[in-house]
DNA sequence: CTTCGTGCTAATTCT
DNA sequence: TAGCACGAAG
């Protein structure tokens, strides 16, 4: 009992202990917000206030809802199993599975994935004839997840609908959900739309949770959307035991319809509401919490919050400024090894606001054989052999999934191509029954029977494991269907290198289908496809192991590691170019810059190149969240080789030709950074032949900047800074 | 009718 | 840089 509430300051053990009503907790970051809110589902249990079936706590990722699980157990001391921890997304699953029906929808749907989704609007777009630079799928999909997002359906938004890109995206809004109901599935968006959806509009499911669900606990509000408060809203029903925990400061979901003003008006929305600010930080360095206050404190949207924190001082942020990406890799693991002593690969991560960048580290991680693992960039299961081979685990489950039959149709290779499946599908449309259904009697139709024979193998595959799927153990099902396809063989024989890591990920995933099976006992099919098509990729980050973590910084919300990179921080990258112009946009990049900064406990290292390849443009400027970082709190490390060069600036699209074109000074001419600013008086340096030296005196600027340096051993020097290969050491 | 090769264009962040 | 669409060969 006493250890539910030991170890708690004030405001941790009043936000623990009020249970009833509205309850906002601003949360800064690394304030003991997962502490509080483990130990408040635990206090709700053990004073007996509800059953552990009568609690919904939502997290952002099933890896966190995992973890708190399990702390509540450890806290417990016994394994709750009825206990709903979940994310949105998986919860809504959970109605979905139970009621769909209710929705005229088959309880046993598939959820189709980003690719998916991106396949059947391909399919959409073409189906209707419109032009695809005028409707590009990806853009599409955004318009109509963002109505989804906001309740909106396809008949409401093509009321809404004016002018004629807005009726044409109304128009394929709607085929897309006709096509979506046909395969019998459901996008990201669906999950959620349909669940508010099934309580708005069926008072008997909602008066269920209703009664049932008496307390709700829902982590990262601030990154909530309409629908999710509207679910929210629906299950609280005529109770109002809601604790939503958050911190403006960590929003940065707003591209994701994540609707701030559910955090900042949570009081006017729910009255009554109590309101605990968690403000002593336990986790970083007084350096650390004070350079990323002072960043954040630029942002002019908030409401300000002040976290302090009894660990003063700490080592400065160190700033490498470095040449290019390959060098800036090249540097932060030279950095990482150097540290290795003090600091575990376990507890080291390499933040980036691209998942592009992963790749210069990944190669310099592998050249000095250092353990890694990437959390992110393709995600396991949107891998091609495991994606491949989904494809055929979602049609044995379900053969009206057109999209996965269009995927493996001609996977491995059987002679089956466009004009096949195109035939396939117009038969099927006539029909009004699923592709597969058509291809499983090829014969009876004239315009197919000659393919039968392609396409008979195929079908018989299908079959076969249809009638195996719910007596069968999910793996040992998988671990055959590998080798009736002969996957391996074939992956091996297209790309000897490549082929292996394949081969790798695919027992990877038996070996996971197998874990599973184990671990739920009568473990099927459908059960096992239902539950990994939530993973996210975080989810499959384990900190047990000894590796250098990789992510975006979005990915490493909520997480904490010893030392932190935040690499690429220039302007264009970080804040990336699309939301310079845009005050709001701008904002919640400064966000990102906070959430990865505050990830720290104790070192932060930042580093900018001043070039990189991103589609032709080379030079680059650091990043002006750099420059909000005050100046007393870093430690810089020039390692730039070319010392101070004006660099040319070229426009992203200037001419496109196979010669790159060097357009001449002076409009484009800019300094990367001010050499008055580095090279001042008193600093000390690093000359490449005559080694430590202290300057003393300048003269001229810019290119012509010439410096007086006493170098011990040598004497005094007069150097132009443009020329020497200048280092600050101090 | 399929497959393979070339040239073009677009290029965040995640459930 | 990579993924995709289109065109030529098998």
């Amino acid at each position: 009992m006493s250890r539910l509430l030991g170890e708690l300051n004030e405001a941790q053990l009043e936000a623990v202990t009020t249970t009833e009503g509205p309850l906002l907790i601003i949360a800064g970051a690394g304030s003991g917000k997962t502490r509080v809110l483990t130990r408040r589902l635990a206090h709700l249990l053990v004073q007996r206030l509800a059953n552990p079936y009568q609690v919904l706590a939502v997290t952002f990722t099933n890896k966190a809802a995992g973890e708190m699980k399990e702390r509540v157990t450890r806290l417990l001391g016994s394994d709750i199993q009825q206990m709903n921890v979940s994310t949105f997304h998986s919860f809504c699953v959970r109605v979905l599975r139970r009621d769909a029906n209710r929705l005229d929808y088959q309880t046993n749907f598939t959820i189709f994935d980003q690719v998916d989704s991106l396949t059947l609007m391909k399919n959409c777009i073409k189906e209707l004839g419109f032009s695809d630079t005028q409707f590009p799928a990806k853009g599409q999909l955004r318009k109509i997840s963002d109505a989804k997002s906001k309740l909106v359906g396809p008949e409401a938004f093509a009321t809404a609908a004016g002018g004629y890109f807005e009726t044409r995206t109304a128009e394929l809004y709607t085929l897309y959900q006709e096509r979506l109901r046909a395969c019998c599935a459901m996008d990201f968006d669906d999950l959620l739309f349909n669940a508010v959806w099934l309580l708005k509009s069926d008072s008997e499911v909602a008066a269920r949770y209703q009664e049932r669900l008496r307390y709700i606990m829902v982590d990262e509000y601030q990154d909530t959307n309409h629908i999710q408060y509207l679910l929210l809203k629906h299950l609280l029903g005529d109770h109002d035991n809601l604790c939503v925990v958050g911190d403006e400061d960590q929003s940065i979901y707003g591209w994701r319809g994540a609707d701030i003003r559910n955090i900042l008006e949570f009081e006017t929305d729910y009255p009554g509401a109590r309101i605990i600010k968690l403000e002593q930080n336990y986790r970083s360095t007084g350096v650390i919490l004070e350079a990323a206050s002072s960043v954040i404190g630029n942002n002019e949207m908030r409401k300000g919050k002040k976290l302090w924190t009894t660990v003063e001082g700490g080592d400065k942020v160190k700033l490498f400024l470095v040449d290019s990406a390959a060098d800036e890799a090249t540097t932060i693991v030279e950095q990482i090894v150097a540290c290795q002593s003090e600091t575990p690969l376990t507890d080291v991560v390499i933040l980036y606001r691209t998942n592009a960048q992963s790749r210069a580290f990944e190669e310099q991680l592998r050249r000095e054989s250092i353990p890694y693992q990437i959390i992110g960039s393709v995600s396991f299961y949107q891998r091609k052999e495991i994606k491949d081979l989904l494809g055929y685990l979602k049609l044995i489950v379900n053969p009206a999934d057109d999209i996965s039959f269009q995927r493996i149709i001609n996977y491995p290779k059987r002679g089956i191509g466009q004009m096949t499946l195109a035939q396939i599908a117009t038969l099927a449309r006539q029909a009004g029954v699923p592709a597969y259904e058509i291809a499983r009697q090829s014969e009876t139709h004239p315009e197919l029977s000659a393919k039968t024979k392609r396409i008979e193998p195929f079908t018989a595959i299908i079959e076969k494991y249809r009638e195996q799927k719910d007596t069968r153990p999910v793996d040992l099902l998988v671990q055959d269907l590998v080798t009736d396809l002969k996957m391996i063989d074939d992956l091996l024989a297209e790309d000897r290198v490549l082929g292996q890591a394949r081969v790798d990920n695919i027992e990877a995933f038996i070996e996971g289908a197998a874990e599973y099976a184990r671990s739920h006992g009568e473990a099927h099919l459908e059960e096992y496809l239902s539950e990994i098509s939530l993973f996210t990729n975080l989810d499959d980050y384990k900190d047990v192991e000894d590796k250098v973590s990789l992510m975006t910084i979005h990915s490493a919300k909520g997480l904490e590691f010893s030392s932190v990179y935040l690499a690429g921080l220039e302007e264009g990258l970080f804040p990336l170019q699309r939301t310079v112009t845009e005050p709001e946009q701008l904002e919640e990049e400064r966000r990102l810059f906070y959430v990865g900064a505050t990830r720290a406990r104790k070192n932060l290292c930042l580093s900018v190149a001043s070039s990189r390849h991103r589609f032709g443009e080379v030079a680059s400027v650091m990043s002006r969240f750099v420059k909000e970082v005050p100046d007393h709190l870093v430690e810089k490390h020039d390692l730039r080789k070319q010392g101070y060069r004006p660099t040319v600036s070229h426009p992203a699209h200037s001419q496109v030709g196979s010669q790159a074109q060097i357009i001449p000074a002076p409009s484009g001419v800019h300094y990367e950074y001010e050499p008055e600013e580095l090279l001042r008086v008193g600093r000390v340096v690093e000359h490449p032949t005559f080694g430590r030296g202290k300057i003393l005196g300048a003269e001229g600027f810019g290119e012509s900047l010439r410096l007086e340096i006493m170098f011990s051993g040598i004497g005094v020097k007069k150097i132009m800074a443009k020329y020497a290969k200048l280092k600050i050491i101090g």
